[in-house]
DNA sequence: ATAACTGTGTCAGTTATATAATACAGTTAT
DNA sequence: ATAACTGTATTATATAACTGACACAGTTAT
């Protein structure tokens, strides 16, 4: 069973975005499996507090993925062969530092700064 | 006069945060100074293809923040001292890399990994 | 003074996100 | 079989972001 232990919702994005997010950062992390369960679109609206109708939206947009598989009545499982991970991974890892990356050269940093500013960040992490 | 060339409107974000980010990087790298010029409401909405209300949206908040200084009937100019350009650098470059480094650690990579990737789509840049 | 700009404000309408309240049909354990 | 779950769907409502169309007053160059 995916957990969401530990996830909490951030305000500024769209709640259906997080929970996608945060499903595709298990599996490329190694920390969801192939053909596991995934929490029924009601339990996971009263763990988070927010409506059915949200988790749904998630849902229907990962199944459109082939991240997760659907049957009418039964439970929801995880997808999850190689192709699938090597692409979720290669979305997020490279994405995000290409965000990054674009940023700071914007902001005129070079690449030593950013290294070392890097090094500082990642000690005193507040998270994970 | 400040540049918004170069500058394209992303999607998924809202319009007023884009411009309000443009205008901070342009005053964290130092390439826009004190008493510089703001393009007019209606100058930039033309220029970017946005409605007005949108640019108002976005230098009010500005404003607010001390950055800008707007008299009614007259021009608009920025207002950079050091204190300003010393927290605007600080919430840009700490943060983005805050966010980037946390992702980096629920996607499970090491500093070291974390610190080739960014060597490794640092040379390929697609901007600046 | 007057024309062409400037900032500021309002009102109505659209779209996306999220909520709320249901309903219906398929599955699974008992 | 039946109860308790599942996925799926519909309708209505609220809010934020954005658009569109104005109006009014202050500034500036001529």
């Amino acid at each position: 069973m995916i957990s969401f232990e530990g996830f909490v919702l951030g305000d500024g994005y769209p709640i259906y975005l997080q929970i996608i997010r945060h499903i595709k950062q298990g599996i490329a992390a190694g920390a969801i499996g192939h053909q596991e369960e995934v929490p029924s679109r009601r339990a996971l609206s009263a763990l988070l507090g927010v409506n059915p109708n949200t988790i749904q939206k998630a849902y229907h947009i990962l199944e459109e993925e082939g991240v997760i598989v659907s049957r009418s009545g039964a439970k929801s499982y995880t997808n999850v062969d190689e192709e699938i991970v090597g692409r979720i991974r290669r979305e997020l890892l490279t994405g995000d530092t290409q965000v990054w990356v674009d940023a700071m050269k914007r902001l005129g940093v070079s690449r030593e700064e950013a290294l070392r500013l890097v090094a500082q960040v990642w000690e005193k992490g507040r998270e994970s």
